[in-house]
RNA sequence: GCGGGGAUCGCCUAGCCUGGUAGGGCGUAGGAUUGCUAAUCCUAUGUCCGCAAGGACACGGGGGUUCAAAUCCCCCUCCCCGCGCCA
Protein backbone atom coordinates (compact mmCIF):
# COMPACT_ATOMS: atom_id res chain seq x y z
CA UNK A 1 0.00 0.00 0.00
CA UNK A 2 1.17 3.23 -0.74
CA UNK A 3 0.98 6.66 1.79
CA UNK A 4 -2.37 7.75 0.96
CA UNK A 5 -1.16 11.28 1.17
CA UNK A 6 1.10 10.64 -1.94
CA UNK A 7 -2.20 9.63 -3.70
CA UNK A 8 -4.29 13.37 -2.81
CA UNK A 9 -0.93 15.57 -3.05
CA UNK A 10 1.82 13.92 -5.54
CA UNK A 11 -0.58 11.76 -8.14
CA UNK A 12 2.10 12.04 -10.65
CA UNK A 13 4.51 9.87 -9.10
CA UNK A 14 2.08 7.38 -9.00
CA UNK A 15 1.45 8.02 -12.50
CA UNK A 16 5.15 7.51 -13.45
CA UNK A 17 5.67 4.84 -12.07
CA UNK A 18 3.03 2.92 -13.82
CA UNK A 19 4.38 4.27 -16.80
CA UNK A 20 7.63 2.22 -16.02
CA UNK A 21 6.07 -0.42 -14.60
CA UNK A 22 4.43 -0.77 -18.34
CA UNK A 23 0.93 -1.20 -15.83
CA UNK A 24 -2.93 -0.28 -16.39
CA UNK A 25 -4.32 0.53 -13.58
CA UNK A 26 -7.18 2.87 -12.33
CA UNK A 27 -5.12 5.64 -11.17
CA UNK A 28 -8.42 8.06 -11.60
CA UNK A 29 -10.97 5.70 -9.63
CA UNK A 30 -8.57 5.77 -7.15
CA UNK A 31 -7.71 9.37 -6.45
CA UNK A 32 -11.84 9.91 -7.08
CA UNK A 33 -12.86 7.63 -4.77
CA UNK A 34 -9.78 8.95 -1.89
CA UNK A 35 -11.48 12.62 -2.58
CA UNK A 36 -14.85 10.71 -1.58
CA UNK A 37 -13.71 9.05 1.29
CA UNK A 38 -12.84 12.05 2.63
CA UNK A 39 -16.07 13.76 2.26
CA UNK A 40 -17.58 11.22 3.84
CA UNK A 41 -15.45 11.42 6.53
CA UNK A 42 -16.32 15.32 6.91
CA UNK A 43 -19.50 14.27 6.99
CA UNK A 44 -20.19 11.99 9.19
CA UNK A 45 -17.58 13.58 11.47
CA UNK A 46 -20.04 16.34 11.35
CA UNK A 47 -23.07 14.43 12.72
CA UNK A 48 -21.57 12.66 15.07
CA UNK A 49 -20.09 15.75 16.93
CA UNK A 50 -23.90 16.99 16.88
CA UNK A 51 -25.23 13.32 18.31
CA UNK A 52 -22.68 13.45 21.16
CA UNK A 53 -23.84 17.33 21.93
CA UNK A 54 -27.49 15.81 21.94
CA UNK A 55 -26.43 13.10 24.01
CA UNK A 56 -24.73 14.88 26.64
CA UNK A 57 -27.69 17.56 26.56
CA UNK A 58 -29.94 13.91 27.36
CA UNK A 59 -28.04 13.17 30.26
CA UNK A 60 -27.25 16.89 31.98
CA UNK A 61 -31.32 16.89 31.92
CA UNK A 62 -31.65 13.28 33.52
CA UNK A 63 -29.26 14.13 36.36
CA UNK A 64 -31.43 17.49 37.21
CA UNK A 65 -34.23 15.20 36.85
CA UNK A 66 -36.12 16.97 33.87
CA UNK A 67 -38.34 15.28 31.38
CA UNK A 68 -36.02 14.46 28.27
CA UNK A 69 -38.62 12.65 25.93
CA UNK A 70 -38.43 15.59 23.74
CA UNK A 71 -34.87 15.34 23.05
CA UNK A 72 -35.27 11.26 22.27
CA UNK A 73 -37.09 12.70 19.26
CA UNK A 74 -33.98 14.48 17.53
CA UNK A 75 -31.51 11.76 18.70
CA UNK A 76 -33.35 9.50 16.92
CA UNK A 77 -33.63 11.28 13.67
CA UNK A 78 -29.77 12.06 14.04
CA UNK A 79 -28.93 8.36 14.21
CA UNK A 80 -31.06 7.58 11.91
CA UNK A 81 -29.72 9.80 9.27
CA UNK A 82 -26.23 8.60 10.87
CA UNK A 83 -26.57 5.23 9.85
CA UNK A 84 -27.71 5.67 6.26
CA UNK A 85 -24.59 7.82 6.02
CA UNK A 86 -22.66 5.37 6.95
CA UNK A 87 -23.60 2.59 4.96
CA UNK A 88 -22.73 4.88 1.45
CA UNK A 89 -19.17 5.71 3.72
CA UNK A 90 -18.87 1.72 4.04
CA UNK A 91 -19.56 1.55 0.02
CA UNK A 92 -16.82 4.35 -0.82
CA UNK A 93 -14.11 3.00 1.69
CA UNK A 94 -14.79 -0.68 0.15
CA UNK A 95 -14.00 0.72 -3.54
CA UNK A 96 -11.03 2.86 -2.07
CA UNK A 97 -9.18 -0.37 -0.26
CA UNK A 98 -9.79 -2.45 -3.27
CA UNK A 99 -7.62 0.12 -4.99
CA UNK A 100 -5.26 1.27 -2.54
CA UNK A 101 -4.29 -2.54 -1.47
CA UNK A 102 -4.17 -3.54 -5.85
CA UNK A 103 -1.89 -1.02 -6.68
CA UNK A 104 1.80 -1.91 -7.09
CA UNK A 105 4.85 -0.32 -5.20
CA UNK A 106 7.07 2.34 -6.02
CA UNK A 107 10.21 1.92 -8.00
CA UNK A 108 13.24 3.46 -6.96
CA UNK A 109 15.72 5.44 -8.87
CA UNK A 110 18.07 3.48 -9.51
CA UNK A 111 16.43 0.93 -11.35
CA UNK A 112 16.26 0.44 -14.87
CA UNK A 113 12.95 1.38 -16.90
CA UNK A 114 12.33 -1.14 -19.10
CA UNK A 115 9.37 -3.13 -20.53
CA UNK A 116 10.60 -6.42 -19.69
CA UNK A 117 13.30 -8.59 -18.57
CA UNK A 118 15.24 -7.26 -21.72
CA UNK A 119 15.78 -4.30 -19.83
CA UNK A 120 17.45 -5.91 -16.39
CA UNK A 121 21.38 -4.67 -15.78
CA UNK A 122 23.71 -7.23 -15.52
CA UNK A 123 26.33 -5.98 -12.06
CA UNK A 124 28.34 -8.83 -12.12
CA UNK A 125 29.65 -12.18 -12.63
CA UNK A 126 31.36 -14.50 -10.37
CA UNK A 127 32.93 -17.65 -11.29
CA UNK A 128 34.73 -19.74 -13.67
CA UNK A 129 31.94 -21.32 -16.20
CA UNK A 130 32.69 -24.99 -15.86
CA UNK A 131 33.88 -26.81 -19.14
CA UNK A 132 33.47 -30.45 -19.89
CA UNK A 133 34.86 -32.84 -21.92
CA UNK A 134 32.29 -35.29 -22.27
CA UNK A 135 28.81 -34.77 -23.40
CA UNK A 136 26.74 -32.83 -20.47
CA UNK A 137 23.90 -34.19 -19.28
CA UNK A 138 20.53 -31.94 -17.66
CA UNK A 139 19.50 -32.55 -14.01
CA UNK A 140 16.68 -34.79 -15.38
CA UNK A 141 19.04 -37.22 -17.18
CA UNK A 142 21.52 -37.09 -14.08
CA UNK A 143 18.97 -38.18 -11.12
CA UNK A 144 16.89 -40.60 -13.18
CA UNK A 145 20.75 -42.21 -14.11
CA UNK A 146 21.29 -42.15 -10.19
CA UNK A 147 17.86 -43.00 -9.16
CA UNK A 148 17.48 -39.82 -7.19
CA UNK A 149 13.89 -38.24 -8.37
CA UNK A 150 10.76 -39.95 -9.05
CA UNK A 151 8.72 -37.36 -11.38
CA UNK A 152 6.77 -40.57 -12.96
CA UNK A 153 5.14 -41.54 -9.59
CA UNK A 154 4.81 -38.75 -8.66
CA UNK A 155 2.51 -37.53 -11.49
CA UNK A 156 0.87 -40.62 -10.57
CA UNK A 157 0.43 -39.19 -6.80
CA UNK A 158 0.50 -35.46 -7.43
CA UNK A 159 0.29 -34.21 -10.74
CA UNK A 160 2.55 -32.37 -12.81
CA UNK A 161 5.37 -30.29 -11.01
CA UNK A 162 5.71 -32.73 -8.23
CA UNK A 163 8.80 -34.98 -7.44
CA UNK A 164 9.32 -37.91 -5.07
CA UNK A 165 13.41 -37.03 -3.89
CA UNK A 166 14.92 -39.85 -3.21
CA UNK A 167 18.05 -41.44 -1.33
CA UNK A 168 21.57 -39.43 -1.48
CA UNK A 169 19.43 -36.19 -2.80
CA UNK A 170 17.36 -36.62 0.19
CA UNK A 171 20.36 -36.14 2.39
CA UNK A 172 21.70 -33.53 0.13
CA UNK A 173 18.89 -31.26 0.76
CA UNK A 174 19.08 -31.65 4.22
CA UNK A 175 22.79 -30.89 4.03
CA UNK A 176 21.84 -27.50 2.04
CA UNK A 177 19.35 -26.48 4.54
CA UNK A 178 21.55 -27.53 7.49
CA UNK A 179 24.48 -25.31 6.00
CA UNK A 180 22.43 -22.68 4.97
CA UNK A 181 20.92 -22.39 8.75
CA UNK A 182 24.24 -22.68 10.53
CA UNK A 183 24.94 -19.62 7.78
CA UNK A 184 22.66 -17.22 8.67
CA UNK A 185 22.72 -18.10 11.96
CA UNK A 186 26.50 -16.93 12.02
CA UNK A 187 25.15 -13.52 10.51
CA UNK A 188 23.43 -13.14 13.66
CA UNK A 189 19.85 -13.74 11.91
CA UNK A 190 17.67 -15.08 14.39
CA UNK A 191 15.86 -18.47 12.82
CA UNK A 192 12.42 -18.59 12.30
CA UNK A 193 10.56 -21.85 11.34
CA UNK A 194 6.81 -19.98 10.66
CA UNK A 195 3.46 -21.49 10.41
CA UNK A 196 2.99 -22.72 6.55
CA UNK A 197 -0.24 -21.72 6.46
CA UNK A 198 -1.50 -18.32 7.66
CA UNK A 199 -5.08 -16.37 7.46
CA UNK A 200 -6.44 -14.30 5.17
CA UNK A 201 -5.35 -10.63 6.23
CA UNK A 202 -1.86 -11.82 6.94
CA UNK A 203 -1.49 -12.90 3.41
CA UNK A 204 -3.12 -9.84 1.56
CA UNK A 205 -0.17 -7.95 4.09
CA UNK A 206 2.71 -9.58 2.51
CA UNK A 207 1.18 -10.17 -1.43
CA UNK A 208 -0.55 -8.07 -4.17
CA UNK A 209 -4.36 -9.58 -4.73
CA UNK A 210 -3.04 -10.66 -8.03
CA UNK A 211 -0.89 -13.38 -6.44
CA UNK A 212 -4.02 -15.39 -4.74
CA UNK A 213 -5.04 -16.26 -8.65
CA UNK A 214 -1.11 -16.54 -9.66
CA UNK A 215 0.82 -19.00 -6.75
CA UNK A 216 -1.07 -18.88 -3.94
CA UNK A 217 -3.04 -22.34 -2.84
CA UNK A 218 -6.49 -22.02 -0.24
CA UNK A 219 -7.42 -24.19 1.85
CA UNK A 220 -10.68 -25.01 1.35
CA UNK A 221 -13.44 -24.27 4.17
CA UNK A 222 -10.86 -22.43 6.05
CA UNK A 223 -9.34 -19.36 6.62
CA UNK A 224 -6.27 -20.54 5.77
CA UNK A 225 -3.61 -19.99 2.96
CA UNK A 226 0.01 -21.96 2.02
CA UNK A 227 2.43 -19.90 2.18
CA UNK A 228 4.55 -19.21 -1.23
CA UNK A 229 7.77 -18.44 1.12
CA UNK A 230 8.17 -17.62 4.48
CA UNK A 231 8.33 -14.28 4.01
CA UNK A 232 4.73 -14.40 3.43
CA UNK A 233 4.61 -15.31 7.48
CA UNK A 234 7.03 -13.26 8.53
CA UNK A 235 5.97 -10.13 6.69
CA UNK A 236 2.98 -10.67 9.19
CA UNK A 237 4.80 -11.67 12.13
CA UNK A 238 5.20 -8.36 13.62
CA UNK A 239 1.62 -6.97 12.07
CA UNK A 240 0.14 -4.59 14.59
CA UNK A 241 3.01 -3.91 16.48
CA UNK A 242 5.40 -1.23 17.33
CA UNK A 243 8.80 -2.25 17.20
CA UNK A 244 11.47 -0.20 19.27
CA UNK A 245 14.01 1.21 17.58
CA UNK A 246 16.69 -0.47 20.03
CA UNK A 247 15.41 -3.73 18.65
CA UNK A 248 16.06 -2.57 14.95
CA UNK A 249 17.30 -3.92 12.58
CA UNK A 250 15.21 -7.15 12.82
CA UNK A 251 16.91 -10.08 10.72
CA UNK A 252 15.03 -12.96 10.55
CA UNK A 253 16.28 -16.76 8.75
CA UNK A 254 13.17 -18.08 7.79
CA UNK A 255 12.94 -21.94 6.83
CA UNK A 256 10.06 -23.57 5.48
CA UNK A 257 8.66 -25.53 2.23
CA UNK A 258 7.17 -23.47 0.00
CA UNK A 259 3.96 -23.50 -2.10
CA UNK A 260 3.33 -22.21 -5.76
CA UNK A 261 0.39 -22.76 -7.77
CA UNK A 262 2.68 -21.33 -10.85
CA UNK A 263 -0.16 -20.47 -12.89
CA UNK A 264 -0.04 -19.50 -16.17
CA UNK A 265 3.69 -20.82 -16.07
CA UNK A 266 2.54 -23.61 -18.33
CA UNK A 267 5.06 -25.08 -20.55
CA UNK A 268 7.90 -23.11 -19.08
CA UNK A 269 10.34 -25.38 -17.12
CA UNK A 270 8.03 -28.38 -18.00
CA UNK A 271 9.99 -30.96 -16.78
CA UNK A 272 12.29 -31.98 -13.86
CA UNK A 273 12.92 -29.77 -10.59
CA UNK A 274 13.64 -26.75 -11.37
CA UNK A 275 9.84 -25.09 -11.80
CA UNK A 276 7.56 -27.20 -9.02
CA UNK A 277 4.59 -26.45 -6.71
CA UNK A 278 7.01 -27.02 -3.46
CA UNK A 279 10.12 -26.67 -2.19
CA UNK A 280 12.18 -26.20 0.76
CA UNK A 281 13.43 -22.97 0.90
CA UNK A 282 16.04 -20.29 3.62
CA UNK A 283 14.68 -17.04 3.23
CA UNK A 284 16.38 -13.68 4.82
CA UNK A 285 13.95 -11.63 5.93
CA UNK A 286 14.67 -7.89 7.38
CA UNK A 287 12.69 -5.45 9.27
CA UNK A 288 14.64 -1.79 9.32
CA UNK A 289 14.49 1.72 9.65
CA UNK A 290 14.22 3.28 6.15
CA UNK A 291 17.42 5.32 6.43
CA UNK A 292 19.25 1.78 6.73
CA UNK A 293 17.46 0.18 4.29
CA UNK A 294 19.44 0.62 1.23
CA UNK A 295 22.57 -0.50 3.28
CA UNK A 296 20.95 -3.66 4.00
CA UNK A 297 19.74 -4.09 0.65
CA UNK A 298 23.49 -4.70 -0.34
CA UNK A 299 24.04 -6.54 2.87
CA UNK A 300 21.65 -9.18 1.97
CA UNK A 301 22.89 -9.41 -1.44
CA UNK A 302 26.57 -9.61 -0.26
CA UNK A 303 25.33 -12.51 2.21
CA UNK A 304 23.81 -14.62 -0.81
CA UNK A 305 26.50 -13.79 -2.95
CA UNK A 306 29.32 -15.27 -0.52
CA UNK A 307 27.12 -18.58 0.33
CA UNK A 308 27.32 -19.32 -3.93
CA UNK A 309 30.87 -18.60 -3.52
CA UNK A 310 30.93 -20.80 -0.82
CA UNK A 311 29.42 -23.48 -2.74
CA UNK A 312 31.55 -22.71 -5.67
CA UNK A 313 29.04 -22.21 -8.10
CA UNK A 314 29.23 -19.22 -10.62
CA UNK A 315 26.39 -16.81 -10.86
CA UNK A 316 25.42 -13.87 -12.19
CA UNK A 317 23.88 -10.65 -10.30
CA UNK A 318 21.46 -8.74 -12.51
CA UNK A 319 19.26 -5.52 -11.32
CA UNK A 320 15.65 -6.24 -12.33
CA UNK A 321 14.22 -3.29 -14.76
CA UNK A 322 11.09 -1.36 -14.12
CA UNK A 323 8.84 -3.74 -16.10
CA UNK A 324 9.90 -7.17 -14.89
CA UNK A 325 10.09 -5.93 -10.90
CA UNK A 326 7.30 -7.53 -8.48
CA UNK A 327 4.70 -5.19 -8.02
CA UNK A 328 5.33 -4.96 -4.29
CA UNK A 329 9.43 -4.34 -4.73
CA UNK A 330 10.95 -1.01 -5.09
CA UNK A 331 14.19 -2.80 -6.24
CA UNK A 332 15.09 -6.12 -6.66
CA UNK A 333 18.32 -8.06 -7.66
CA UNK A 334 18.35 -11.62 -8.48
CA UNK A 335 20.99 -13.76 -8.95
CA UNK A 336 21.37 -16.50 -11.48
CA UNK A 337 23.27 -19.11 -10.97
CA UNK A 338 24.88 -21.09 -13.96
CA UNK A 339 23.38 -24.48 -14.79
CA UNK A 340 25.60 -26.83 -16.86
CA UNK A 341 22.90 -28.80 -18.05
CA UNK A 342 20.78 -25.79 -19.77
CA UNK A 343 23.79 -23.80 -20.28
CA UNK A 344 22.41 -20.70 -18.93
CA UNK A 345 22.21 -18.40 -15.92
CA UNK A 346 19.07 -19.42 -14.10
CA UNK A 347 17.29 -17.33 -11.53
CA UNK A 348 18.12 -18.85 -7.69
CA UNK A 349 17.85 -15.73 -5.66
CA UNK A 350 15.64 -13.03 -5.58
CA UNK A 351 16.51 -9.88 -3.04
CA UNK A 352 14.17 -7.37 -2.29
CA UNK A 353 13.61 -4.20 -0.91
CA UNK A 354 10.05 -3.28 -0.15
CA UNK A 355 10.12 -0.36 1.55
CA UNK A 356 6.84 0.57 3.49
CA UNK A 357 4.30 -1.44 0.98
CA UNK A 358 4.47 -4.38 3.08
CA UNK A 359 4.19 -2.63 6.43
CA UNK A 360 1.26 -0.11 6.06
CA UNK A 361 -0.90 -3.38 5.18
CA UNK A 362 0.04 -5.04 7.85
CA UNK A 363 0.78 -1.32 10.41
CA UNK A 364 3.61 -2.67 11.07
CA UNK A 365 5.39 0.39 12.73
CA UNK A 366 8.92 1.61 15.33
CA UNK A 367 10.10 4.49 17.32
CA UNK A 368 13.19 5.86 18.85
CA UNK A 369 11.34 6.86 21.94
CA UNK A 370 8.12 6.01 23.65
CA UNK A 371 6.61 9.40 23.44
CA UNK A 372 7.68 9.79 19.62
CA UNK A 373 5.54 9.64 16.68
CA UNK A 374 5.36 6.27 14.85
CA UNK A 375 7.06 5.58 11.57
CA UNK A 376 6.33 2.63 9.15
CA UNK A 377 9.54 0.38 8.74
CA UNK A 378 10.62 -0.82 5.95
CA UNK A 379 10.72 -4.80 4.64
CA UNK A 380 13.32 -6.54 2.62
CA UNK A 381 13.41 -9.97 1.62
CA UNK A 382 15.83 -11.91 0.11
CA UNK A 383 16.10 -16.18 -1.03
CA UNK A 384 19.20 -17.62 0.87
CA UNK A 385 17.89 -20.80 -0.71
CA UNK A 386 15.63 -22.49 -2.79
CA UNK A 387 16.39 -26.17 -2.61
CA UNK A 388 15.50 -27.56 -5.47
CA UNK A 389 17.03 -25.32 -7.92
CA UNK A 390 19.95 -25.47 -6.26
CA UNK A 391 20.11 -28.94 -6.33
CA UNK A 392 19.65 -28.60 -9.82
CA UNK A 393 22.62 -25.94 -10.52
CA UNK A 394 24.86 -28.76 -8.35
CA UNK A 395 23.56 -32.15 -10.10
CA UNK A 396 24.35 -30.26 -13.17
CA UNK A 397 27.88 -28.25 -12.62
CA UNK A 398 29.36 -31.19 -10.81
CA UNK A 399 28.92 -33.83 -12.88
CA UNK A 400 31.45 -36.55 -13.32
CA UNK A 401 32.05 -38.04 -16.74
CA UNK A 402 30.87 -41.51 -15.02
CA UNK A 403 27.70 -39.95 -14.76
CA UNK A 404 27.74 -39.23 -11.23
CA UNK A 405 28.25 -35.91 -9.20
CA UNK A 406 31.10 -34.57 -6.95
CA UNK A 407 29.49 -32.57 -3.77
CA UNK A 408 30.75 -28.93 -2.83
CA UNK A 409 33.42 -29.24 -0.55
CA UNK A 410 31.62 -26.81 2.00
CA UNK A 411 28.47 -29.65 1.97
CA UNK A 412 30.91 -32.63 2.13
CA UNK A 413 31.12 -32.54 6.01
CA UNK A 414 27.30 -33.18 6.40
CA UNK A 415 27.27 -35.94 4.07
CA UNK A 416 30.12 -38.02 5.07
CA UNK A 417 30.79 -38.57 1.20
CA UNK A 418 32.20 -36.63 -1.46
CA UNK A 419 30.53 -37.83 -4.35
CA UNK A 420 26.88 -38.93 -5.45
C1' G B 1 -14.64 -31.45 21.52
C1' C B 2 -16.70 -30.02 26.76
C1' G B 3 -16.66 -26.67 31.14
C1' G B 4 -14.71 -22.17 33.44
C1' G B 5 -11.93 -17.40 33.14
C1' G B 6 -10.14 -13.51 30.05
C1' A B 7 -8.88 -9.61 25.67
C1' U B 8 -9.36 -1.67 27.58
C1' C B 9 -3.74 3.56 24.63
C1' G B 10 3.82 1.13 23.75
C1' C B 11 3.43 -1.88 28.71
C1' C B 12 0.32 -2.55 33.34
C1' U B 13 -4.41 -1.56 35.12
C1' A B 14 -9.63 0.87 36.80
C1' G B 15 -14.46 1.11 34.89
C1' C B 16 -18.67 -3.76 33.33
C1' C B 17 -22.87 -6.11 38.36
C1' U B 18 -26.36 -0.89 38.52
C1' G B 19 -25.78 1.94 30.35
C1' G B 20 -24.88 8.60 30.26
C1' U B 21 -17.70 12.82 28.13
C1' A B 22 -12.53 5.92 29.15
C1' G B 23 -9.60 7.24 34.50
C1' G B 24 -4.93 5.98 36.83
C1' G B 25 0.17 3.95 36.94
C1' C B 26 4.82 2.70 34.24
C1' G B 27 7.89 4.13 30.40
C1' U B 28 9.44 8.35 27.35
C1' A B 29 9.94 13.74 26.29
C1' G B 30 9.60 18.85 27.78
C1' G B 31 9.04 22.26 31.82
C1' A B 32 8.93 23.96 37.22
C1' U B 33 11.65 23.50 41.81
C1' U B 34 16.73 22.34 43.70
C1' G B 35 24.10 24.21 44.30
C1' C B 36 24.17 19.03 41.36
C1' U B 37 21.67 14.27 41.57
C1' A B 38 17.45 11.99 43.55
C1' A B 39 12.50 13.02 45.00
C1' U B 40 8.16 15.98 43.95
C1' C B 41 4.82 18.76 40.81
C1' C B 42 2.92 20.43 35.84
C1' U B 43 2.34 19.35 30.56
C1' A B 44 2.64 16.08 26.44
C1' U B 45 2.45 11.00 24.77
C1' G B 46 -3.13 5.99 19.89
C1' U B 47 -5.78 6.40 14.76
C1' C B 48 -8.36 9.38 11.14
C1' C B 49 -10.26 14.11 8.80
C1' G B 50 -8.65 19.26 8.63
C1' C B 51 -3.83 24.52 6.21
C1' A B 52 -5.57 25.62 10.95
C1' A B 53 -9.15 26.32 14.70
C1' G B 54 -11.32 22.15 15.79
C1' G B 55 -13.66 17.58 15.42
C1' A B 56 -14.45 12.45 15.00
C1' C B 57 -12.92 7.57 16.07
C1' A B 58 -10.59 3.96 19.35
C1' C B 59 -12.29 -0.87 25.00
C1' G B 60 -10.38 -8.44 20.34
C1' G B 61 -13.99 -8.71 15.53
C1' G B 62 -19.13 -8.64 13.78
C1' G B 63 -24.35 -8.03 14.66
C1' G B 64 -28.51 -6.64 18.00
C1' U B 65 -31.30 -3.93 22.06
C1' U B 66 -31.54 1.43 23.41
C1' C B 67 -32.55 8.33 22.82
C1' A B 68 -27.55 6.57 24.31
C1' A B 69 -23.26 0.56 24.74
C1' A B 70 -16.41 -0.64 27.23
C1' U B 71 -20.95 -1.71 30.17
C1' C B 72 -26.90 -5.51 28.38
C1' C B 73 -27.97 -9.71 24.51
C1' C B 74 -26.28 -13.02 20.29
C1' C B 75 -22.37 -14.96 16.96
C1' C B 76 -17.09 -15.42 15.85
C1' U B 77 -11.59 -15.24 16.76
C1' C B 78 -7.58 -15.65 19.98
C1' C B 79 -5.27 -16.42 24.97
C1' C B 80 -5.26 -18.82 30.06
C1' C B 81 -7.05 -22.99 33.53
C1' G B 82 -9.31 -27.90 33.95
C1' C B 83 -11.31 -32.39 31.39
C1' G B 84 -11.45 -35.47 26.96
C1' C B 85 -9.02 -37.08 22.41
C1' C B 86 -4.33 -37.37 20.08
C1' A B 87 1.58 -37.72 16.93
Amino acid sequence: MLDPKLIKENPQIIREMLKSRNIEFDLDGLIESDKQRREFILKTDELRKKKNQVALEISQKKKEGQDATKIFEEMKEISKKLSGLESFQVEVEKKYMHLALTIPNLVHQSVPVGKDDSANKEIKMYGKIPEFNFKVNDHIEISEKLNLVDLERAAKVAGARFYFLKNDLVRLNQALIHYALEFLAQKNYSLVQPPYMINHSSMEGAIITDDFEQVIYKIEGEDLYMIGTSEHAMAAMHSGEIIEGKDLPLRYAGISPCFRREAGAHGRDQKGIFRVHQFDKIEQFVFTRPEDSWKEHERMLAIAEEFYQNLEIPYKVMLLSSGDLGKISAKTYDIEAWMAGQNAFREIVSCSNCLDFQSRRLKIRYREKTNEETKYLYTLNSTLIATSRVLVSIMENFQNKDGHFSIPSVLQKYMGQNTI
